[in-house]
DNA sequence: GCTCAGTCAGTCTT
DNA sequence: CAAGACTGACTGAG
């Protein structure tokens, strides 16, 4: 398969064998109106809008979106192939009855906007039963809190104590305000809920209806036979706590539940037919579905497990044998229905690849970067006969032409170890407010106007948890083809919402209207004063832990100009990511030194967790002005504007 | 630098 | 209500 690297150099090849690639990105240049307008201005359709903005919003063409179906598995990856289970969304009824019960359940009368919005979502109908939409806002508002008092208790700032388990902690917070989702338990799959989808707690699949169990390996449902009660097993985590058999891709032997030593000076005793395992036996002669969820160590950090919800199976056989410690454990064998979408069977496949044991079909390049990146960037095109994407240089850095004056630099801190969260000594957290931006592993806690990261300038290690943009890719990223979006970008690791992913790398213009009218249009403009749709909030809710709403507005009076990148000539990975109305990335304006001159980076992150293979998408945004530009949207999402650009 | 075993506080369901 | 289910972050040895 591999072909040797793409030609970086120009001259390498023939001009005949560079290709003109189908644009992936429709940005168009624009025109900024006013040079005092905010260029970080977000904003929902009904406005407000700052002056020197004519918002432009196509919201009006959902009815007619222009998705068709068929565009579902196209790219055979396993992000856009998903199907969705033959959902009960019951739409009208759940519009009619939460309009009348959300009153009644919920009688506070605050008037914020997440009140109001959790009153929507969380009635009683989507708390029994979800769909996709409703699974994403409990995972997203899980995560935001959690990330908040990790943030806290790193701080040492934790109101009531410390939160030695900033996970439990925020399960607790949703449990009680009822923020969670198919609380119905039911045999198959919970509404909204996919195959591949990956956790990183044990509760985010509690809260979502996955798997009912804090912390038990087996999840039953109570279920009438005639007069009798019987409990029938639903799911299962394989997690490694026992000695389960998963190496088949298909095929798991399961080890029942108890007989394991709690403490060390307890012995091991034999497993007894009761509770789960009994529930497991009943569901051998049942037949019935049970959820399988293989836990797994993260590729890219070992000391983090990611559970894989790897779709239905059932049970074949049962038997008893004597495990490691010479007492009788019970063994289930269960095999996975077929017709489902691959999941941990993707996992396998990627660890070859990594291994060198095996190749993605349709590798073209091992190395993208060309050895610019610390880590390779494959190259794959395995839907037509095509070669690599156009000419251009792989740059992992921002290239400045001048510099760019900021008025509110800092000049770094004076810490001489690595900066600690919640020393209020240190500049560079003063200058994000008193927060730490970074939470444990690295995950941004806040969306906000501008993180503030140490510098190479600054006299802290160089180890420092605030230069979390600045330690260049640590994920194995893959540069594809698609059948209708061009190239397009994903990872072969899974990512934990709020990593760092990468950098929009590529040249500093100063302003996208030199391009217009030469021929020499732009598809790879990145700009800071695009008008973006907010209405999924990334941010952590500060009314469900009862904290008081920050008042931002003196943070927004220091926002920086706007900051127009092209990446057509000189880019990273970045440069491949398409536009989707419904992004599992986002960016985030992001500012540390050189030199003693301050500089402005557009960095990406995760807004939810992503599964391997799964297509990185971030939201372009809308331009103030009506373009002629405007594209048709490819992204298939449900909620999709229709257009963009 | 990396992996592994050990430690321990912790929360839901039955 | 107590028992039982096992996690996740961390620490220190190898």
């Amino acid at each position: 398969m591999e072909q040797g690297s793409i030609p970086m150099e120009q001259g390498s090849i023939p001009s005949s064998k560079v290709l003109s690639v189908k644009p992936l990105r429709t940005l168009r240049p624009l025109f900024v109106s006013s040079a005092q307008a905010p260029p970080l201005f977000t904003s929902s359709p009904s406005g407000p809008f700052p002056p020197g903005f004519t918002p432009f919003y196509p919201f009006c063409s959902n009815a007619q979106s222009p998705q068709p179906d068929q565009m579902d598995g196209v790219t055979g990856h396993a992000g856009s192939s998903r199907k969705r289970p033959p959902g009960k969304l019951r739409k009208v009824a759940k519009k009619s009855v939460g309009s009348r019960n959300a009153g009644v359940s919920f009688t506070v009368n605050h008037g914020n906007a997440f009140v109001r919005n959790f009153i929507v979502r969380c009635n009683p109908f989507s708390k029994e039963d979800g769909n996709r939409e409703m699974v994403e806002y409990v995972l997203m508002t899980f995560d935001a809190v959690r990330r908040r008092l990790s943030q806290v208790e790193e701080a040492k700032e934790a109101p009531n104590g410390s939160i030695k388990r900033p996970d439990l902690k925020a399960g607790n917070v949703l449990m009680s305000a009822g923020v969670r989702t198919n609380m119905r338990k039911r045999t198959g799959v919970p509404p909204g809920v996919e195959v591949g989808d990956i956790f990183f707690f044990r509760f985010e699949m509690l809260l979502v209806g996955l798997h009912g169990q804090s912390m038990g390996g087996i999840d039953t449902l109570i279920t009438r036979r005639g007069k009798v009660e019987e409990s029938l097993a639903v799911s299962i985590v394989s997690s490694g706590y026992y000695d389960d058999d998963t190496e088949d891709k298909d095929v798991l032997i399961y080890s029942g539940q108890g007989g394991n030593p709690i403490s060390k000076d307890k012995q091991a005793s034999d497993q007894k037919l009761e509770k789960g395992n009994l529930a497991l036996e009943r569901s051998l002669h049942q037949a019935n579905e049970v959820r399988v969820i293989r836990g797994m160590k993260d590729p890219s950090n070992t000391s983090v497990k990611i559970y894989v919800y790897d779709g239905l199976y059932t049970i074949k056989e049962s038997w008893l044998e004597k495990g490691k410690s010479g007492c009788s454990v019970f063994k289930y064998k269960l095999v996975r229905l077929p017709g489902q979408p691959s999941a941990f069977a993707d996992w396998i496949s990627i660890q070859k690849w990594k291994a060198g044991l095996s190749s993605p079909v349709g590798l073209l390049s091992q190395d993208l970067s060309a050895g610019a990146e610390k880590i390779t960037v494959s190259l794959v095109n395995d839907v037509d006969a095509r070669g690599p994407p156009s000419y251009f240089t792989y740059s992992t850095v921002l290239r400045y032409s001048k510099s760019f004056n900021l008025t509110n630099s800092s000049f770094g801190c004076n810490c001489h170890k690595a900066c600690q969260p919640g020393d209020l000594n240190c500049s560079c957290i003063r200058s994000n407010g008193g927060d730490f931006p970074y939470a444990t592993n690295g995950v941004l806690v806040n969306q906000k106007p501008v993180v503030h990261e140490c510098s190479p300038t600054c006299p802290c290690f160089p180890n420092c948890k605030n230069r979390v943009s600045q330690t260049g890719l640590k994920l194995k990223m893959e540069v594809y083809k698609t059948t209708d979006k061009g190239w397009a970008l994903r990872s072969w690791d899974p990512i934990r919402a709020g990593s760092f992913i990468c950098e929009f790398a590529g040249e500093v213009v100063d302003s996208p209207m030199g391009m217009q009218g030469t021929g020499q249009e732009d598809d790879y403009i990145f700009d800071t004063s695009r008008i973006l749709d907010k209405s999924n909030k990334w941010n952590y809710e500060p009314t469900l832990l009862n904290e008081e709403i920050p008042d931002e507005s003196a943070e927004n009076d220091n926002i920086p100009s706007p900051l127009v990148i092209s990446a057509k000539n000189v880019g990273n990975v970045a440069r491949f990511m398409n536009h989707s109305c419904n992004p599992n990335v986002f960016w985030q304006l992001v500012q540390y030194e050189h030199n003693r001159e301050s500089f402005l980076h557009v960095v990406f992150f995760a807004k939810k967790h992503i599964p391997p293979l799964t297509e990185l998408t971030y939201d372009y945004g809308m331009s103030q002005f009506e373009t002629r530009s405007k594209r048709k949207c490819l992204c298939g999402s449900e909620k999709c504007r229709g257009y963009f650009g």
